[in-house]
DNA sequence: AAGGCATATGGGAGCGCTCCCACCTCGATG
DNA sequence: CATCGAGGTGGGAGCGCTCCCATATGCCTT
């Protein structure tokens, strides 16, 4: 007796059970699940009453069996680069895409992908559409992840693009507006040699920056050198290097723009090596307006990007395309602000 | 024509056409697909092929409907306390699992509790079984979800644990030697005056740091101060205003140990706002070792736990527990480490 | 009073897969 | 040479749901 309780851990109601214990067919529970007009009120109440007496929780495989949808969508984050817990900007996109989609009934798939292999491995998840549509950020420039969506007529949104002439949804900040407001901040205090340290270049967003730097000086019609122009990584390390390099090839420079927060902090590390004095000697801004910006000694002053709204937007862009899978792109720019510290 | 062409996305090949393309019957195809080893050299090569040629891929809805698994575990991250982007803590968990699920065929679903109605959300959704397995860090003492999960006999580890007794499986650091190893490490430096800002005490694993913090004093036979001992929420601002409660109870305090880095760089602002040097008037030590605490200035002492091991280990039981549900509890402590900065 | 229409309802068909059982081959065995 | 079992194989049944069509019900129109 005891061992027949135990075994079969409550097998779960179906809708026929619920069906039967409302009296009434299977297509009219169907109906009051999916919040169907055409059930009358005394029906509706004899279903609502016996799903809530056998606890009944509808079975989503087999009902994604004959829909074909699968209420989830995946939030792709290539990590090749920068490692999830160094880069706060995924961090804060998570936190958007999961917030925005709390109100729908989707579920949130997150799939970091490191390797070649890992890749592989989502292809074929994509390809088996066993997500209704796709979330991807930090999309280099020859990522064949876009294609590929592309390909499958998958629903898909963007963090960023490829390029100018992008094809797909994406949502992204005003990279070159926000570089561009940095350099003019820096130009007004009384810089003149004012360097940068990029992302990497493959990333539109970092190429956008480091295009904005240039439009800034060209405005004040300050001679490109481009000397003054390192490459990094957005890494802390990668940012260390490149203001070590500028410091080697341009030691009278007294701004740095850099491409982003941690490549800052790796700058003011350079900085302070080289006996350099923040802000005096050296000017310091950075990207992102991220936790390590208000850590730093000093302070940086930093572009903030609305990365939250960015997730949040990608999240209500990629619902309408799910919904009405009319593939038009959707594309929206957002605006950054400059947010003043100690640093310059 | 041309519309026909594009009206159907390419309807994907089912089990059935790679049976009847290879030449043998459903079942056949269903064996290599699973690999079963009962399938002859020859049949397996015509299968092999035929699913090439097709491009097939398994509809993983219909096999979920037979097998009632769905090769998914969810990730659950309360985000009641601190947001995800300020505590690394989240992203470095989030990095471990997703490294340690990539080598098994199980997707990673992420969910962000932020509310009641999200919990909600999430039990329903655990009561549909919708997932194999649930991990779940940042548990509260009176946290709800876990007896859910021992009510559903779903599989489940959690990050850290609600009391001593814990009846779940789960993985945590040891947090009271890392608390102790940090006093003592103060007392080593000649302190004697050491306050501390705990974290959240529902969380038995600040909890521990607190006991930890006791203990080491106690051996060093120095008196236990109540005033000397600060509550805190794990957030920078809960860190500040620790700290200058501290100060204010205890003005002649030389160290203090905060049960967290973002505290801790909470408290450094209320020092310098107070005017105390770090560490000449007052030595602080820092627990998770996280990236701010290499930031701040100057950088702090930590106690460093291997949180992405951590999220690795807690998969590792996981797939266990998945594989046989004959609920053993596997509960994992590991060692923290002591990383010795500029604040002590 | 008969017909017409909108609204509700029941239930068959079928989604693509795994499970399992019946069957079919062969080589080994007595 | 008949018998047996092990290894392979085909395909029926059925997982729980939605879709859709046939049918029923009630009320308004002429």
């Amino acid at each position: 007796m005891s061992r027949a309780a135990q075994q079969p851990p409550a097998a779960r109601p179906t809708l026929e059970a619920v069906a039967a214990r409302a009296g009434v067919g299977r297509g009219t529970v169907s109906r009051v699940v999916n919040g169907s007009s055409k059930v009358s009120a005394k029906a509706r109440a004899a279903v609502e009453q016996a799903i809530a007496e056998l606890g009944y929780v509808p079975n989503q495989a087999a009902r994604s069996l004959v829909t074909s949808r699968t209420d989830a969508v995946a939030l792709v984050i290539p990590e090749s680069v920068a490692k999830l817990s160094s880069e706060p900007y995924f961090s804060d996109i998570i936190t958007g895409v999961s917030a925005e989609l709390a109100d729908s009934d989707l579920q949130l798939l997150l799939v970091l992908v490191r390797d070649e292999h890992e890749r592989e491995r989502l292809s074929r998840y994509l390809t088996a559409r066993r997500v209704d549509g796709v979330l991807l950020v930090s999309v280099h420039q020859d990522d064949p992840l876009p294609e590929l969506l592309e390909r499958l007529e998958l629903p898909a949104v963007l963090g960023g693009r490829r390029s100018e002439r992008e094809t797909l949804s994406y949502v992204h900040a005003d990279n070159a507006g926000g570089a561009r407001a940095a350099v003019r901040h820096l130009l007004s205090r009384g810089r003149t040699a004012i360097g940068t340290v990029t992302g990497p270049l493959d990333i539109e967003g970092a190429a956008a920056r480091l295009a904005g730097y240039r439009q800034a000086l060209a405005e004040a019609a300050v001679p490109a050198d481009e000397g003054l122009v390192a490459h990094g990584d957005f890494t802390e390390r990668g940012g260390r290097e490149g203001m070590r390099e500028l410091l080697a090839r341009r030691p009278g420079l007294d701004a740095v723009f850099c491409a982003s927060d941690l490549m800052a902090a790796g700058a003011l590390q350079a900085l302070r090596e080289a006996g350099r004095r923040v802000p005096q000697d050296v000017a310091v801004v950075g990207f992102d307006d991220s936790v390590v910006a208000r850590h730093t000694e000093p302070p940086l002053t930093s572009v903030r990007q609305p990365i939250e709204e960015t997730g949040r937007l990608m999240v209500r862009s990629l619902l309408k395309e799910i919904a009405q899978p009319g593939r038009f792109r959707r594309q929206t720019v957002l605006p950054t602000e400059l947010v003043v510290r100690e640093s310059s």
